[in-house]
DNA sequence: CTGAAAGCGCTAACAA
DNA sequence: TTGTTAGCGCTTTCAG
């Protein structure tokens, strides 16, 4: 086993001070080209690191990116951090990260736990819970502390710091705008509760795009759906629910879920019902995530750009940070993502839409 | 903006000494009641908390694991950092993850970036390319610095080390039984290429099985399928590909995937043929991820529990990590997670095997 | 050209 | 009961 390396051991090895071996590493003129080399050659016989941990006391930086998700078993937030972790790591930075189970509570614990100086900085989506009891007292107190805080889909106006979203209303909008132009007119909206802004948004989206094509707003052809867990039951319970649509609504032509398993459940239940998909019915998800690939028919999605807006996220806080270190703070910007639409075979036509 | 509370300002802020306020701190009866109140409620009033880089260079250690990963917007690799984050949570350690692309390059430089005093431990498994290169020098030393490793999944013998790993070969015998058990007589695999050893051994259990039940090994029926990237291209030869199997061999009545793609793939071309499934043909695949419970019908699995695995590997280093700070070292363990097959509706009955 | 010393924030042994 | 000191590993200023 061989011991770590240190300046210390090198200069008592060489018979030099330890700043001559600091300064030798770092190829200084100062010293004799002959200390140099035999320095350097010692140094990388001996596979020799400095160590991040004195060099971050020392700098009062970490080169570390807390990222604080609500969960990570998610296709688009697996997307995101790798981003994240490409732009991080082509920085030299590392990525630390903490998982908030979508609990206000667990959110604070894990931003605590990071805020002692392990980390410059975080790239954070708010967990539900948050966003519902609308306390953003910790992440109003980072920033205060002077740690930088970029928000992503997730983010809330109260709170000044850079942000990365996409335009959820005009996403939604498109994507209602894309079935009407197929010529559908009783359209299911399949959305969460209120408290989501992105569902909110979505759902505004809805109404949009009725409104500007004359389509009446009928509340029943609005499904707003609570916490979806991973158990089979809530699952069966989502099914159940949507079959209650169509036994009101037998003539519902088309179908917007504002994320996949939303849509693919759908879908699924439909051509249960004999119902042909995109013949009778056409469909549209959210999100580029993997069940829409894999369904049959194939769902055509909004895409979100998750890899994309982890780079985003990743490229401006580390931006402000290097201005921060150079006593600059830029402004704060909003930055928003282009989605587009995937046209795979659950609506009719086959052009992909830019929004 | 506050500025960061350090134990200097207290000190002077309060008149006292750093030491005393330390000690304050950690309520050492050394210290008067009146001065340990008076510094605990300083302190609390200005939010301080002790700097963790400090105490890491302090302590030598870090209480952070580095797990390195092949690929995150992945199911079953997100399920087992999950785990991992979940344990080491719990035990008050940060998570930092480090991404190489199945990359024999990134894994290494993954690697050096964290073993610089990052962090005190690694979880990982390793990637498809050091795989087949069978280069393990990087592992090797890293062990050799006294910086433990615990491999799950990808483990090779070659490195001892703790592992995490389940049976596959066993795992793989056993969903061919069930196969066999329900009367299927001529079953396709779909594994990959021989240095995957998860395939290899998947793919030995299936002869195994067939030899258990004396039924004829083909060479056609085993169809080991390379790199798969993300696109749409690369899917529609995999689908082509196994299209071509059942012109060759109509007659197939079971398929088994090595992994979840491969038989949701398979699924969905045996339907689109017009077989029924689980009437003429039963398909099981592998891995708990979400593909297999959105598919239709529902794809039976072996189920990998990638949130079980990510447990152990995470208790398994910490506890290492803190026998190592008594200077004691633990043997070296391998813990086999079982599997089990969740009996969905691409298959025939309806019991749950422990395998 | 080289080295001593201070300091990043903290702990702990020891002195007062 | 409190404070001084040394040290974790490194960089950097300044004196030699």
């Amino acid at each position: 086993m061989k011991p770590k390396m240190t300046l210390k051991k090198i200069a008592s090895e060489l018979g030099l001070s330890i700043s001559t071996v600091s300064k030798a590493l770092k190829n200084n003129k100062d010293i004799s080209k002959e200390n140099r080399e035999k320095v350097q050659a010692f140094a990388k016989y001996y596979n020799y690191r400095p160590n991040s941990v004195a060099l971050s006391l020392k700098n009062r930086k970490t080169k570390t990116i807390g990222v604080i998700i609500p969960e990570i078993v998610h296709h688009y937030f697996a997307k995101v951090i790798s981003g994240i972790e490409e732009v991080a790591n082509s920085k030299e930075y590392n990525v630390i990260i903490g998982v908030t189970n979508e609990s206000f509570n667990k959110e604070i614990i894990n931003m605590e736990m990071l805020i002692d100086g392990s980390i410059d900085g975080f790239i954070i989506s708010l967990s539900k819970e948050t966003l519902q009891k609308k306390d953003y007292k910790h992440i109003r107190e980072t920033i205060n502390q002077n740690i930088p805080v970029v928000m992503f889909d997730r983010a809330v106006d109260e709170i000044p710091c850079d942000k990365i979203i996409i335009d959820d209303r005009k996403a939604g909008r498109m994507a209602i705008q894309k079935l009407i132009d197929e010529g559908r007119r009783k359209i299911l909206l399949l959305t969460t509760k209120d408290y989501l802004s992105i569902g909110r948004l979505r759902t505004e989206g809805y109404k949009d795009a009725l409104a500007a094509n004359n389509i009446p707003y009928h509340e029943d052809l609005v499904v707003r759906i609570g916490e979806l867990g991973d158990s089979e039951e809530d699952q069966r319970n989502l099914e159940q629910r949507i079959n209650r649509v169509f036994e009101m609504h037998p003539d519902i032509d088309g179908i917007f879920g504002v994320n996949e398993i939303y849509a693919v459940t759908a879908l699924n239940v439909a051509r249960l019902r004999g119902l042909d998909v995109p013949e009778q019915l056409s469909v549209i998800g959210f999100s580029d995530g993997i069940l829409s690939k894999y369904a049959r028919p194939h769902l055509t999605t909004v895409s979100q750009h998750g890899f994309h807006m982890g780079e985003l996220a990743a490229e401006t806080l580390i931006y402000r940070l290097e201005k921060m270190d150079k006593d600059q703070i830029p402004p704060y910007t909003t930055q928003v993502v282009k989605t587009n639409l995937i046209i795979r075979d659950s609506t009719r036509n086959n052009t992909s839409i830019e929004l």
